[in-house]
Parts: structure tokens; sequence; C-alpha cells
DNA sequence: GCCAACGTTGGC
DNA sequence: GCCAACGTTGGC
């Protein structure tokens, strides 16, 4: 099993939002980026888990847990003129851009909050906390996925 | 293939 | 709203 990480404003689209879907579950359209789009056309399998992060609100951070329950296949509003996802570029024949469908599994027990991910040595290596890094989807370990999960119940500063 | 200009991301 | 960092575009 792999492990995610995805960001979401959650002006447009929160773990709220997602708990509220139709079986919990949603399409994660709208990646207009190479790196993100490979890992989720090729690397993503039905049954990998992800954490839900807010980002570019007032507490970015790590808010929820969610499954793969789709594989990568075309984002359909890539092909939508109307959409703000609209890419002349990519078209049903060829599609440039692809989503999964997450499910929603659980809130976590409270906002993991960035500034607190960025002061633990265990995770120095998540892209997430790395200067610069803008990735809005990215691989975590199965060793910091595990201890993120260790310190839900507790910050550890 | 280089690289300047531009657009986007996202923390702050 | 600012701006650093990065990705993309397109002229050459």
């Amino acid at each position: 099993m792999n492990y995610w990480l995805m960001k979401s404003e959650p002006s447009a689209f929160s773990i709220d939002d997602l708990k509220t879907m139709t079986e919990q579950t949603e399409h994660w359209d709208g990646v207009r980026n190479y790196q993100a789009r490979n890992m989720m056309r090729d690397q993503m399998k039905i049954g990998d888990r992800a954490f839900f992060y807010h980002s570019n609100c007032p507490v970015p951070g790590i808010v929820g847990l969610m499954e793969v329950v789709r594989e990568g296949y075309p984002d359909h509003t890539a092909f939508d003129p109307n959409s703000k996802y609209f890419d002349e570029k990519s078209n049903p024949d060829k599609p440039r851009w692809f989503m999964v469908d997450v499910k929603y599994i659980r809130h976590t027990k409270r906002v993991i909050p960035l500034d607190e991910l960025k002061a633990l040595a265990a995770l120095e290596n998540l892209p997430l906390v790395r200067k610069g890094n803008r990735l809005s989807l990215m691989p975590v370990s199965e060793t910091e996925w595990h201890y993120i999960l260790s310190i839900e119940d507790r910050p550890v500063r």
C-alpha cells in the first residue's frame, strides 16, 4: 500500500465537503502539474491512503484521511471550456490530465498544523516541509504516515 | 537547447 | 496583499 498527501484549498473543496459527497467520494480534479499528474496516472492504487491537507487558509495542515477508490483516469474538466480547469491542449482522444477518486475515511482528531510538521526531525524529508516545494500531491513514506498518526493525540514540540 | 518573461502556488 | 520559489511558454 502507498501513502500520499493531497492539498486542497478549503475555500474550494474541504474535508467537510468530501464527507458530505454521495458515498463520501469525489474525483480529485484540477491538478495541472506534470509530476502530480504522473503520480495519479501511474502510481496511485485502489486502497492507497492519503492525508487531506488544507492549504492557503488560516491554519494550513493535515485535517483528515482518505482512501483511493478509483485509479487514474482522464480529468474531464480539462475538456470543458466552461471549467476553470479547461485546457485546450487536452482532449478525450489524448488526455493530458488525470485524476483519481478518493473516499473520506475520517477527520484527524485535530488539525495537525504545518508549523508543527515543520518542526519534526522525523519529517524532514517530507516534500511538504521542504523549502520551495509546491507539489499539491506527494508521496508519504510508510514511516512518515505512521509517525504523523502517532502525534494525532498530542503535539510533539 | 537556452533563458527571460510570465503565471501560479501558498505561506505568511 | 506580498513575495519567494518554481513551472511553463515561446522567441531565438
